[in-house]
DNA sequence: CTGTTAGCGCTTTCAT
DNA sequence: ATGAAAGCGCTAACAG
């Protein structure tokens, strides 16, 4: 395997020449140049990763901590790693993923190794013990999600307004009873940002519209659902829409939906609030979908301006948070309540 | 931050002491490792990556080829990355991701900065390109799915098996008139073994049974999934069962079978072939599932293996082949076909 | 059982 | 406009 002494040889000139000829960071003549280039392509010479790391400061890579449960999976972590890496590549990034299930003991790992630049951080927890770690540890870090913590760029959904927007749009479509049916139970209790902030948005919603907003906690246990949904739906007097955020569980959903004879949207409007996009189950609802892409190219962005920004002035606060606006899919409004009393 | 010296004067030892007590390739005395050990605890000492992997041949990352179409996204490939960084961490490597939309630049890149020990090539196609690149690299890989090329140890779902299996369980089931329906004509198109092995299986299937096996092409474009499941299904003498292998559009396509006014399992059975565990589209259907979990593991230990094997004894090519066999839910049989001639 | 040392391949002063 | 040389942090001969 060819280095940069065989293709400085092969040039006529010092390897340092043929390093700054790839760096940039010096001028040289075209006539060196053009013959640096020319040994290179010659010798299909490739600079070595760990050698340019090892002298500079820099890896080039992002490590993406990814929360991982044992056994459990959930779609939208794939989708945000695929796309995340994606983005990364735009930046001359490439991305390491971190999946022990002790995110804490990984990243320290990783960090103190010098595996990687920056870290992403997803489905971020209020109180997320990662987050501690990464200050402690001054790691330039970027979050996807947000919780309470200062002193991090992140960029989430607003899903306060977003849950809030749904109930809105809802009783504007003419709905009075309207069951809001929150994340899941386990993931209200890990604290994850986007469950307690739907939560909220779903209390300031109902205090807004005036409307009968019955916000209903949610399970994980696909056999409990089918009670919860039954208690929700046959409730006096009946609601007519269902804003959905527990979306993991939809086509289960679904399905016992139908099984209590309730016709979709006649009967019960059904939105939903953090979708993914492209997905056929959610494809013909009223919603507001996750922007996965929007996302993943914000929080590699700012993960990556951290990279400059630890070694110099600290991160603005100002615009290194992303709070992005929901927005329903135009092509599906929320349809209108069964008219009970015609006339 | 700490280095080898550091550690070394603490404990009053010599550097290469340190080394030795890291990699223990060497007897050191146990003084001699206590007095190490402390010194790097209270150091807060980790090694260097880079400096390891620039003095060592190895880095302990695996590079992950994910397919990527611009703008596709398959639920399958985001859920076998985070299983297979799970596995490989179990072997004490890293995973980095590499989701450039020409695999083929990408690999090059990678494998040439030295980044990686060994690839895993997720969603192999026959004749794919990128095989030929890490063969002519001499680059250790392991495939996740087959096609026809020899050299080079995979893993894979008996996809063929799997699709026979379904099918003849169906014809024992009572059902005669059966419908296929294949993998999306894109993946065909690319060649992915998975989707030809399924065809072949159902061709095979059809013959071994003498049942009336109808293999129909599929389509990833939603608006036209309506149109082929009407001709499929309304065809006469109507089929009484339709085997899935193209089960990305499930959701949409159960809504357009109930839309014909067919139930599911009273008018047709549904059987699906190769779904993601804990999906719950698929889970009241009888299936085949892909064993995500193992197939990641066992694509793992074939890559890690290759490392080894790359610089000695070629990979024997018996061990090295993962065909796995197709296992029906058990808690999902086949329903059987209307009765509609009583009596 | 432990220390000394060369060098992996690169970047970047310092020197011309 | 280019070279020479030091050294990033580590491992593995070689030498006691």
């Amino acid at each position: 395997m060819a280095t940069i002494k065989d293709v400085a040889a092969r040039a006529g000139v010092a390897p340092s020449t043929v390093s700054y000829v790839l760096t940039g960071s010096r001028r040289i003549s075209d006539r060196t140049r053009d013959a640096v280039h020319a040994a290179i392509a010659e010798l299909g010479y490739h600079p070595r990763a760990s050698a340019r790391s090892l002298r500079g400061a820099r890896t080039d890579v992002l490590v993406l901590a990814v929360p991982r449960k044992p056994g459990r999976y959930r779609a939208v972590d794939g989708r945000f790693a695929i796309e995340i890496s994606d983005a990364a590549r735009a930046h001359g990034y490439d991305v390491l993923m971190m999946t022990e299930p002790d995110g804490v003991d990984g990243l320290r790992r990783i960090v103190r190794s010098k595996l990687a630049d920056a870290a992403v951080l997803m489905a971020v927890r209020e109180r997320d013990p990662r987050i501690e770690t990464v200050l402690e540890l001054g790691f330039p870090t970027a979050l996807l999600g947000h919780g309470d913590e200062p002193g991090l760029p992140w960029v989430d959904l607003d899903w306060e307004a977003a849950v809030r927007f749904a109930v809105r749009r809802t009783v504007e479509a003419g709905h009075r009873h309207v069951v809001f049916l929150a994340s899941a139970d386990h993931e209200i209790d890990a604290r994850r940002g986007y469950a307690l902030h739907g939560l909220r948005g779903a209390r300031d919603a109902a205090r807004e519209t005036g409307a009968d907003v019955r916000v209903h906690p949610s399970t994980g246990a696909e056999e409990r659902l089918g009670g919860l949904l039954r208690a929700a739906l046959t409730a006096r007097p009946a609601p007519t829409a269902m804003v959905v955020q527990h979306l993991v569980l939809l086509p289960r959903l679904l399905e016992e939906v139908a099984a209590l004879g309730l016709r979709v949207p006649e009967d019960l409007a059904v939105v939903l609030v953090g979708s993914l996009p492209d997905d056929p189950v959610a494809e013909p609802l009223p919603r507001i979908e996750l922007p996965v892409c929007r996302m993943s190219r914000e929080v590699v962005r700012l993960a990556v301006e951290s990279v400059g920004a630890a070694s110099g002035a600290p991160v603005g606060p100002g615009h290194a948070r992303q709070l992005i606006a929901p927005r329903m899919e135009p092509d599906r409004p929320v349809p209108p309540p069964p008219t009970r009393r015609p006339g």
